[in-house]
DNA sequence: GTCTATATGCAGATAGAC
DNA sequence: GTCTATCTGCATATAGAC
């Protein structure tokens, strides 16, 4: 009942509120109305909206970013690694869905503070670029840049996602049910995909 | 000077600044400056910001979906059709860079409208999944389904170009000409990764 | 810490002169 | 058709009682 139960019941409100509306479309009214308490708490805990959504986004990726890069610190085979990424972001977005649709979003809202938040932290690509430079010098897969192949992953992974609304509608005769199988085939179609591409 | 020009640079404004800025984002104030034209004559020709919006975004897609669909209704190989496809569209985009972003935001506000668009157009996507499944039937390609195949190329195409204040930060230390260079790339990239992984 | 009531500012939309 | 000036409503933010 304290202050940190009630901050925490914003904190929550908020990331679902924001994951769904994104920064512009959220409205201080309806976090208050989640959290059931009033809106001029949120300022008494928060000083903006702004401030707010730092909180929710960077609590986010603090979580997400960093559980995604170790992934590749393991030492399974590569091809493996690929298999645990997908698995493993898939599972993250089945959870929350509107994750990927806000995170792009807010990319473009603001990348230098993002970027800045990522090197202060030590998120970068470097490790795992080097490790795929690596299987291509040493033959065990086909010539291909981490750029490429990292756009390649996230955009297959993601898109079933961002375009739900529509894709559901169209190649699923609006059946819920039968769209949450579809993403969850994906997991192994996009290994199978990958791993084809790439070689064996 | 007369109504149709100041219709069509309100038109054009109103393109730029939604495809930038999104529908919440966009000020019917900047639309005007864009224009070079007063406020108020934004609703003298469009009685509001949604029916204005309306008109630029279905203008794009009636322009945009008809031309990826033919493509499939070529008689070339299939795997050529991808190529024409991944290509079309790639180019389209490097024309329009913030379109994808703009779409999906889009497709999530108001998906029954988008869906009822379509559908009154004849655009859907029977014919493009009735070839694949002739394909797969044929052994021409590994078995794969038609929402898989659609959701892993659009997304691959579509990733450099949502992600890309992000990407271009941590991936090429920031530099506008290599990630061209990257997104040019691309089309021949992703060509060979869905042919390859389809099975030649 | 939590509330009610209110201030402030801004964006969409309209009125009306020219 | 085009403008200036203004209305209206709403969202963020604050003041102040309890």
């Amino acid at each position: 009942m304290g202050s940190d139960s009630t901050k925490e019941k914003i904190v929550q409100a908020a990331k679902q509120i924001f994951l769904r509306k994104g920064m512009d479309g959220a409205r201080m009214q309806e976090i208050a109305d989640e959290a059931g308490i009033n809106k001029a708490m949120l300022h008494y805990y928060f000083h903006s909206k702004d401030q707010l959504f730092d909180e929710v986004f960077y609590g986010i990726l603090s979580q997400l970013i960093p559980g995604l890069i170790s992934i590749f610190k393991s030492d399974k085979p590569f091809l493996d690694k690929i298999e645990a990424f997908v698995t493993e972001y898939d599972t993250y977005m089945s959870r929350n869905p509107f994750l990927p649709q806000f995170v792009f979003r807010e990319i473009n809202r603001d990348p230098d503070q993002l970027s800045r938040f990522m090197s202060d932290r030590g998120l970068n690509f470097e490790l795992v670029e080097g490790m795929i430079n690596r299987e291509v010098s040493n033959g065990n897969i086909r010539p291909i840049t981490f750029p490429h192949l990292f756009a390649n992953l996230i955009g297959m992974i993601v898109m079933p996602y961002i375009g739900r609304p529509l894709f559901q509608r169209k190649l699923f005769k609006n059946d819920p049910i039968e769209y949450d199988r579809f993403l969850l085939e994906r997991r192994s179609v996009i290994t199978q995909f990958v791993k084809q591409a790439l070689g064996a």
